[in-house]
DNA sequence: CCGATATCGAACATATTGTTCAACAACATC
DNA sequence: GATGTTGTTGAACAATATGTTCGATATCGG
């Protein structure tokens, strides 16, 4: 990819982050994003088609680093237990790289819990026999209520300001679940 | 209220239901909903706001009417046990008036699910004795927890066609949150 | 250096929003 | 059933956002 392209489409992308973490998603135009991040109209109309583009662009860079599908070798498939591999998501959340969890706080988050969630269930059915399916639950629900759980322990962690460790606050999640 | 005033109302948000069936909320407009609903430009901002007023006062009347503030009696209330104020409220899901249960299955579900979720928290504050909170998880983080479970199993149910009968999905949810 | 390609910026048609106003219709009250 | 009040109408309006076009310019890879 060329050069020039690469760097408009990253400070398309990261000034973008930056109004999300002010704005709501729907009060921000075009016009703002393409004024903070210093880039002509057409310029950005050549990258996306709209905004709602960008933000799926943008949940799948997200979530493609977070699950790196690329280099599996220490990333989340590779984790012997559901235990440790919470554990490992956790941490790797706590990170917090350009501070996009706390975009999972906010309220137009909902396209960010569609794409955690898909990712979460895909690695859930490839990890079923490490999760033990409850008293004869249907197993399509079960991943869905593992996943959904998973989500909503990081939403409420997260709104709450991540008093707890991410040891404690995996151990939460274990024992909702379990 | 004038007797204009509820008919006008009513049939803005009458249309407004039955765009939101078929049709993403931010693709609907407040000249697709007037047109619809047969009413003038003028009457419409009269009356709401904005197209987010509309959609607030929507989930407004729909969880109102769920959680019957105003008549307790018979309703969710009166319950003895928390598992029949579950099943209570399946099965008034279950009746589905307005279609409006399909709303929540689909994209742009977001603050319908914020207004579910915060009337079903502040039921369970008061019922919080009927739910065993599970070793030693903070309250907080529990009552979230079987709210979030409980609309996750609701969205699952109708996503999936609703197969199961209501006693049975009731079922599923007590069985994962115990 | 050169050809290819990305960006720019300004202008443009189109669509949506939210407001205003005067004419009209339905209401409640006596 | 006459009267004053209130809600609705339809059209027009400014303001804003969208997505496109195009020639000029700058940057890329080789």
């Amino acid at each position: 990819m060329d050069r020039r392209q690469r760097k408009t489409r990253d400070s398309i992308i990261k000034a973008f982050v930056a109004l999300l973490q002010k704005r709501d998603y729907s009060s921000i135009t075009v016009s703002d994003v393409i004024e903070r991040a210093d880039v002509g109209r057409a310029t950005f109309y050549s990258h996306f088609e709209t905004k709602d583009y960008l933000l799926r662009e943008l949940c799948k860079e997200l979530f493609d680093h977070i699950f790196d599908k690329e280099h599996k070798c220490g990333g989340i498939f590779d984790c012997d237990s559901t235990d440790s591999m919470f554990l490992h998501l956790v941490k790797h959340l706590e990170k917090n790289d350009n501070n996009v969890l706390e975009l999972l706080a906010k309220d137009s988050c909902g396209l960010f819990m569609e794409y955690f969630s898909d990712n979460l269930k895909e690695v859930l059915k490839e990890k079923i026999d490490l999760v033990p399916v409850k008293n004869g639950l249907p197993i399509d629900y079960w991943t869905n209520h593992v996943a959904s759980t998973f989500i909503s322990t990081i939403k409420w962690w997260v709104s709450n300001g991540k008093k707890q460790s991410s040891e404690a606050i995996t151990k939460c999640f274990l024992s909702a679940i379990n």
